[in-house]
DNA sequence: CACACGGCCCATATAT
DNA sequence: ATATATGGGC
DNA sequence: GTGTG
């Protein structure tokens, strides 16, 4: 696999963060959207520079075309280096503390002159987050805590390590006698090499023994949210795992939902808008009827399409 | 060229 | 108590 | 910034 175009996608993906804090929205999609597309490219990038057909990829036209070559003959990017110097603010490690996106960073420049993680950690320590608009002590402290987490390196991991994180996790919310199912959804279900994190979708009655249960199993660093339906938390080894608990009649909508991709999912939503349903994760609506929901099955069938295995929902 | 650009949901915290 | 803003997810 | 109409 061609080294280069994960750097390629890295940078692109860094410009859509620099983007995103000045407050421009449709470029920055652009350039994740083009990000995205490098990734899943079966052809090494450098290759596909080299006949010349970079503006076929798809969200790459002439602007972000020339920026890849330039990134691949001289491994810099003007762009990226402007937008750098106009906003020195490290984007890559604030962004990865929880809680924080580019409003609160941007917000937390602009008032405190935070362009890091040091400068956050001093403001915070002296008290200086609370008291700002959108901020409050809890706020305050949870950034601490989150800057705390030395195990906050986002990284993705090998199928292979998280395949018996999964099982146990399965096992354990299988056992209790108020869940009815179990099943690890998201990138882990479409059998991809790497997963950025663990989705586990449950259907039980009874959310919260469900809730308390997951909140309880082995090996947990810290939780970073939970409601009734919903709960993320990170393990001692860094890897996210979040749980969504749903009812039975929804159990098919939410396992497509859930497992995406993403794009798999716009597609199958535009197909059902052509069609006057409505998709979302509870189920397919007509007006405020379901019409499907409670198997996956149901749900393509009834948008006129043959079943897809989850390896081949990419897009 | 002008225009749209996935669409809907949950959780949390703050603001009213 | 409810609305709004933000972050996050697919 | 890119892709469509």
């Amino acid at each position: 696999m061609a080294a280069k175009n994960y750097q390629v996608a890295e940078i692109l993906y860094m410009v859509a963060d620099y983007l995103d804090l000045e407050g421009e929205e449709f470029k920055v999609r652009a350039y994740r959207r083009a990000a995205r597309s490098i990734e899943n490219l079966s052809q090494s990038i450098e290759d596909v520079a080299k006949s010349g057909k970079l503006q076929e990829i798809p969200g790459v036209g002439e602007a972000i075309a020339k920026k890849i070559d330039e990134f691949l003959r001289t491994g810099k990017m003007e762009h990226l280096e402007k937008l750098k110097r106009k906003s020195p603010v490290d984007m890559e490690s604030l962004n990865a503390v929880e809680s924080l996106g580019p409003k609160k960073i941007k917000l937390l420049y602009q008032r405190l002159g935070v362009r890091n993680v040091e400068h956050l950690s001093k403001a915070a320590k002296e008290a200086k987050i609370r008291g700002l608009p959108g901020f409050g002590e809890l706020s305050e402290s949870k950034i601490l805590q989150s800057l705390g987490n030395v195990s906050s390196n986002k990284r993705r991991f090998p199928r292979e390590e998280v395949v018996p994180i999964a099982e146990m996790i399965r096992k354990k919310l299988q056992s209790m006698n108020v869940v009815e199912k179990v099943e690890v959804v998201g990138s882990y279900r479409r059998k991809k090499e790497t997963v950025g994190d663990l989705d586990i979708l449950v259907v039980s009655s009874s959310p919260s023994e469900v809730m308390d249960a997951f909140l309880n199993i082995d090996g947990i660093d810290h939780t970073i949210g939970e409601g009734e339906k919903k709960a993320s938390l990170v393990l001692d080894n860094g890897l996210q795992v979040d749980l969504r608990v749903v009812g039975a009649e929804s159990y098919g909508a939410a396992l497509i939902y859930f497992t995406g991709s993403k794009y798999h999912n716009i597609r199958l939503r535009k197909i059902a808008i052509k069609k006057g349903y409505k998709l979302n994760e509870y189920g397919l609506f007509k007006g405020d009827e379901m019409v499907a929901g409670s198997t996956e099955e149901e749900v393509y069938r009834e948008l006129g399409l043959d079943y897809i295995d989850p390896e081949n929902r990419e897009e």
